[in-house]
Order: C-alpha cells, then sequence, then structure tokens
DNA sequence: GAGACTCGTGTTTTT
DNA sequence: CACGAGTCTC
C-alpha cells in the first residue's frame, strides 16, 4: 500500500493522472501534497479559505480508499460537535455510507476534544474513582458549586467573584494544575484563597460524582498517564490522527494529543495562528508556532492561495492583520478578481445602524440577485443582536440567530434534563436540588437542606436515604414509596417520579419504554406542565414566555426520539452546543439571514458579510485594550470576520450607541483605519429612516 | 418556612 | 430588559 502512495506522487511530477482516486482532482500541488502525506508528522499551515476542510476530509478518505487504515483507526478532532459532524457527513457521503445504520466502525472517529474524552471517561472512569454514571456539569451546574463553596468559606463575594473563582479554576485545569499543585504554586492572599475555592470545589465534584468541562480533558490525560497500557491500546487503535483549528489548542489538548500519538507520530495539525482567536480559553498559539520543535523531522505544508474572497477583501484582511507584530510572516494569494470595494457606513446611532442593514439586505435581495441565506450579520457581542434583529422584524426579513443560548442550557430543558440526571446519578446534588426546585411542591431551600443534611449524616445518597425511610420525619413525606398514578405535586409525589425513573433506567430498554415517553412522564407527572399552563384552559392563553417553553419541551421530546439509550441522551445534552431548534448547521437549506458573533462565524464564508459595531471599547473590546496581545487577538477576530466574505464585505459602526443603560459616543474602530482607503467607500447615514420610531426609542 | 415580589445589576468569545 | 439575589408577606 505503501508503494501505491509513493507511485502516486511520483507520478504527480511527472504529469500521469490519478483515475484510482478521482477525488484528488482539481486539488492545487499543495493541497495535492498536504493529502498524499500520511506517515509522519504533518503541520499544514492552512490560510483563511484555503480548502482546509477539504484537505482534511480529503486525507481522510484517502486513507482509506488507499488501504492504508480502517475508518475506525483514525481519529479527527475538532472544537464543535458540527464541525466534527460535518466532516463526518462528507466522508459518508463519499464513501458511501447510508444514513441510518450503525455506522460504528465505517466512518472515522470525527469528534470534539470533550466527546471523545468522554467516550473514553464513560469507560474507564472508574479507575480514577468515578462511578459509572458520573454527572457532567456544565458551566451553570458548575457556576452554582462554585458560589456555594465561596459562601461556606466565608469568603467576600464580592471580592471572590464566582466568575472569577470559576476562571481560575478553570485556567489551572486546562494547564493542568490540581488543585493540590495549586495550593503549594500560589502564595500571595489572593491566589490562595481562589485555591482553597479550588480544592473545596473539587471535592464537591468528587461528591457529586461529577467531572466539569475542564474535568474531562484534565481527567483523560490522568488517565492516560498513569495507565500505560491504556494509553497503548488507544494510541495503538488510533492510527492517524489529525487535530483542526490548532491554533486554538491549550496546554492539555497539546498534551493529550501527543499521548496519543507518541507511538506512531502519525500526526496531522491543521491551523493558522492569524486565526486564533481563544486566548482566553486558555488556547496557546505556541502549540501550533512550536510544534515543529515538539516533532523534528515534521513536514510543513503552507496552504496560502485563497479560493474564497475577492482580491479587495482578501487585501482588506492582509493589511489589517499585518499590523499585528507578533504572527508569522505570510501572504495570501487570491485567484479571484478585485470585486467591489468594502463598503464602511457611518451611522448616527445603532438604531440607524440596523435601519442601514437590513435595507440593504433587502436591496441585495431584491435587485442584486441575493438570498437571504447568502448573508451573515457577524458582530462582537450577543448583545448587539437585538437591535438589528427588531428592524429585521419589523421589516420581515427573515434571519436566524445561531449561538446565544444553547437549547440545552435553556432553564426550562434542564430543569426537565435534571429529574432523569438525579435518578441515573443519585449523588448529583445539584440536579437533585434543580428537579425539587423547579416546581413548587412546597419544599423550598430549608426542606431541600433538611433532606441533604439526613443523607450527610448516613453517609448515603439522597435517594437511598429516601428507599430506607431516613427521610420520613419530613412534612408531606410519612409513607412509603408508592407508584407515581397521577400528576400531583408534592413531596412524595416527587420522590415516587424519581424511584420511578430509576425503575426505568435500570430496566431492559425492551421494557421500559422510549426515552422519549419517559421525558413526557417527567413533564406531565412532576407538575411541570400545569405550571407551564397556569391551569389556563387553552395555551392561547399563555403568556409567551411560557408558551415558549412549552415548545421547547416538546422539541425536546421530540429530540429524544432519536436516542435509545439514556445514558448516551445526557452525555450529548451535557457537551452538545446546538442552540436553538432546526439548527444542524445546515446553513445552506433555509432561506434566511444568519446572524452570529464573530468567534462562531470561524470555520464559515458567506457571499455577502456585514461585521456590525465596528467601535473602539465595543471592537476591540474595551477588555482588551489593556493590554497589546488582546488587542492583537481582536485584530485576528477581525480577520476572521472579514475573511468569511466571498463578495461583498460591509463594516458598519455607529457614533452613539445604548450600551446597557447609558448611551456611549464610541470612535470608529481602529480596524476601520487600518484598511487601506483605496479599497473603502464610504457611506454616511443618511437620515432616511423613520425618526419617530428613532426618538421613541431613545426617550 | 415558602412563595410572591421588588430592586438592582450586568452584557465576550468554541466545549 | 431579563434574570437573579434579596426582601417582604402570608
Amino acid at each position: 500500500m505503501r508503494k501505491i502512495i509513493k507511485d502516486t506522487d511520483k507520478s504527480d511530477r511527472e504529469g500521469r493522472d490519478y483515475s484510482a482516486y478521482p477525488y484528488l482532482k482539481g486539488l492545487n500541488p499543495e493541497q495535492l501534497e498536504a493529502v498524499l502525506h500520511t506517515e509522519g508528522p504533518l503541520l499544514i499551515l492552512a490560510g483563511a479559505g484555503s480548502g482546509k476542510t477539504r484537505v482534511i476530509t480529503l486525507r481522510a478518505l484517502h486513507l482509506v480508499k488507499a488501504g492504508l487504515a480502517r475508518p475506525s483507526s483514525i481519529l479527527g478532532v475538532t472544537f464543535t460537535n458540527k464541525a466534527a459532524g460535518e466532516m463526518k457527513e462528507r466522508i459518508a457521503r463519499a464513501l458511501e455510507v447510508p444514513d441510518k445504520d450503525d455506522r460504528s466502525g465505517l466512518l472515522p472517529d470525527f469528534s470534539t476534544f470533550h466527546s471523545f474524552c468522554l467516550r473514553v471517561l464513560r469507560k474507564h472512569a472508574d479507575l480514577l474513582g468515578y462511578g459509572r454514571s458520573f454527572a457532567v456539569f456544565d458551566e451553570d451546574d458548575s457556576g452554582k458549586v462554585i458560589s456555594r463553596v465561596i459562601k461556606s468559606l466565608n469568603l467576600d463575594e464580592k471580592i471572590f467573584t464566582a466568575s472569577k473563582a470559576k476562571y481560575f479554576i478553570e485556567n489551572n485545569k486546562n494547564s493542568f494544575v490540581d488543585h493540590e499543585q495549586s495550593l503549594e504554586k500560589y502564595n500571595n492572599p489572593w491566589e490562595k484563597n481562589f485555591s482553597l475555592i479550588y480544592e473545596e470545589y473539587s471535592k464537591r465534584l468528587k461528591q457529586n460524582d461529577a467531572m466539569d468541562f475542564g474535568d474531562l480533558l484534565f481527567n483523560a490525560v490522568r488517565l492516560f498517564e498513569t495507565n500505560a497500557d491504556l494509553l497503548e491500546i488507544y494510541s495503538s487503535h488510533y492510527q492517524y490522527v489529525m487535530v483542526d483549528e490548532f491554533q486554538d489548542t491549550n496546554f492539555i489538548q497539546d498534551r493529550l494529543t501527543k499521548l496519543l500519538v507518541g507511538g506512531h507520530k502519525n500526526i496531522c495539525v491543521v491551523g493558522d495562528d492569524d486565526q486564533s482567536i481563544y486566548s482566553f480559553r486558555g488556547a496557546l498559539v505556541d502549540n501550533i508556532l512550536k510544534f515543529e520543535e515538539s516533532f523534528p523531522g515534521c513536514r510543513v505544508i503552507k496552504l496560502e492561495r485563497n479560493y474564497r474572497s475577492t482580491r479587495t477583501i482578501l487585501n482588506a484582511a492582509s493589511n489589517l492583520v499585518r499590523e499585528n507584530k507578533f504572527r508569522k510572516d505570510k501572504t495570501l494569494k487570491t485567484e479571484k478578481a478585485g470585486g467591489g470595494p468594502v463598503t464602511v457606513y457611518r451611522a448616527e446611532s445603532d438604531y440607524s445602524e440596523a435601519y442601514y442593514i437590513t435595507r440593504e439586505i433587502r436591496r441585495l435581495t431584491r435587485l442584486e440577485g441575493y438570498s437571504n441565506k447568502d448573508i451573515a450579520v457577524l458582530y462582537r457581542v450577543n448583545s448587539i443582536s437585538r437591535i438589528i434583529e427588531d428592524r429585521l422584524v419589523k421589516e420581515s426579513v427573515k434571519y436566524q440567530v445561531y449561538g446565544g443560548l444553547k437549547f440545552y442550557q435553556r432553564k426550562e430543558i434542564k430543569d426537565i434534563i435534571s429529574f432523569l440526571r438525579f435518578a441515573a446519578n443519585p449523588k448529583d446534588a445539584v440536579s437533585f436540588e434543580r428537579s425539587i426546585s423547579c416546581v413548587p411542591i412546597g419544599a423550598g431551600e430549608a426542606t431541600v437542606k433538611k433532606i441533604r443534611d439526613i443523607a450527610d449524616k448516613n453517609g448515603s445518597d439522597i435517594l437511598s436515604a429516601y428507599g430506607s425511610g431516613l427521610l420520613n420525619g419530613i412534612k408531606g413525606l410519612k409513607e412509603t414509596v408508592s407508584p407515581v398514578t397521577k400528576p400531583a405535586p408534592g413531596l412524595l409525589n416527587y420522590f415516587g417520579l424519581i424511584m420511578e425513573l430509576r425503575r426505568k433506567i435500570d430496566a431492559r430498554p425492551t421494557e421500559r419504554g422510549s426515552l422519549s415517553a419517559l421525558i413526557s412522564m417527567i413533564y406531565v407527572n412532576s407538575g411541570y406542565e400545569s405550571m407551564l399552563n397556569g391551569g389556563r384552559k387553552t395555551r392561547a392563553l399563555n403568556s409567551e414566555a411560557d408558551e415558549s417553553r412549552i415548545e421547547n419541551i416538546e422539541e425536546l421530546i421530540n429530540a429524544s426520539q432519536e436516542f435509545d439509550d439514556i445514558a448516551e441522551f445526557l452525555d450529548q445534552s451535557a457537551i452538545d452546543e446546538s442552540s436553538a431548534k432546526g439548527q444542524g448547521g445546515d446553513f445552506g437549506d433555509i432561506s434566511k439571514v444568519s446572524l452570529m458573533t464573530l468567534h462562531s462565524a470561524k470555520g464559515l464564508e458567506f457571499p455577502v458579510v456585514f461585521m456590525v459595531g465596528l467601535e473602539e471599547q465595543l471592537f476591540p473590546h474595551a477588555r482588551s485594550l489593556f493590554e497589546e496581545s488582546s488587542v492583537e487577538e481582536e485584530r485576528r477576530l477581525c480577520y476572521v470576520g472579514i475573511t468569511r466574505a466571498r463578495e461583498r464585505l460591509y463594516l458598519t459602526y455607529s457614533r452613539k450607541r445604548k450600551m446597557g443603560k447609558e448611551f456611549r459616543y464610541n470612535h470608529p474602530s481602529r480596524f476601520i483605519n487600518e484598511i487601506p482607503d483605496s479599497l473603502k467607500e464610504v457611506i454616511e447615514d443618511d437620515y432616511s429612516y423613520s425618526w419617530d420610531e428613532g426618538s421613541r426609542y431613545y426617550r
């Protein structure tokens, strides 16, 4: 098999064809080389729009087609589930693996770092002292625990805020520093206290038999570093490893990657230091800059041909990013012609800015042959979307907001799932509290505390305490277990429901009924449904907020039909980031304008891009202005935004903007000035929108 | 002690 | 402006 590759390689230079591998046609020489370089370390420095995704997927495809690897021995790591899913889909189509069947083994394993680690830990976390059904806490859950910890340590919550503590803990976990090392490492009182919080937090997670997001990576690395035989199994199983967006990996992700490929070193990483935009998450650009040092003899391939943007757009991007001092110099070349100038719009107010964008979108779709799906509106912070949305709604332009609150993070969804989570893992006190207090059943803080205290005192979890009658002294809990018959809210009914869920979880899938039936049961029997319906006769009488909650729960019941396995569903819901319904990431087939943050736009492209709110303090964000390196990161973020555009780019800013309670008068972003005038066309606010509405807004 | 109510606050970004 | 913590009332 090796031979075939070599022959192919050679034949390229001699101009022979690739009839055995038709998918290689149309690749440029660098791309081709990247696809064909299969053995040993490979670094692909891929500029924006240089066909990076195509190279990765073709490389995986080629490994299979050329008989070098079984699909299941290829691991592709990405940062979002969406990206992972898309790559898998592409390969599935190329390999003609049908959709519905059990695909395991037939396709390469494309995962995020987190889902990969979670899968590993589900199998082996007992080696680290975790239970079979350990819980996965999201930011929200761990935030709650952290706040509690800060209180219990009698620290001033104004000074040692939960968010700072969270940041501290996250950073340490990302750097593979555990709470003991943290206590040793830091000596000043400030960090010492955070270390104490870290320590207590870790203990509580353990009590809850829970891991947070950081733990997934931390524990996977710990697992592999302390169990050489297990690492051997995994690293010899995954003969070929690829990591996408390598510039955004942090210390622990880099470490995990190196562990996995230690034996064979068949590692291919793809990235672009100009697109490193996650340093606040602990991402280290050095991981990609020093990759060659880590893997001596590594092949480096640069993809510098951009197939996406017009020359003007690309020039704008290049000129901008050239302002950064700390970067590897490189130049993207384009194949496309000039294109029109970048439009810079100066608005008097954010309202007027939204008006302009909406009007321009309508003009583009009516007169210039674009459709809504070709257009994206990108902003620095989510809060900007609102005023744009208002205007789009008023002018009946269909749009879809991506990102923002994720589906599984919505209150009502978390509420319903917390019943299931608690039933699956009775040590999960966070889910216990959430489930018992999300419906008013006469159990408030005091009762909850009483229950926890009883359980703690007897050294058992809450459900065992209930099962052995220890809770009988509590008001409303005199009888023993009773099956759930009617949806009457109450403490007894609550425990009846949880016990019932537990029985079903343990039962064989054939005997327990479908998962969606279980979730419906929770919804009805917990009293959640009647709470939302508020006793009203028809749903039309419900408030808009309640109605949307009901719809979301119905969506949840719907979505859960795809799952047979409860544990799998719980894992998915813990780490799946997909936002509101119907957002599979298929931007192509919905006729809506896309609205999203610049961060979530990474990896996407649109014929028309509007970048909104290009103002000092907002973009670059106020919090970045203290450090040169942070401003550079903002600039890279701007670079990412610009390079999303294929044909037309709009940069808009407003002189006056409502931020929080007050109006701010910001200067235009330095990033606008950093694009040469010759590439720009500046349009001033023409005051043509309705001042009536505007002034009412500004009252 | 539970639940309604008000006030104040706070809004960066993949998992 | 929406959410959470804190206060007040039943």
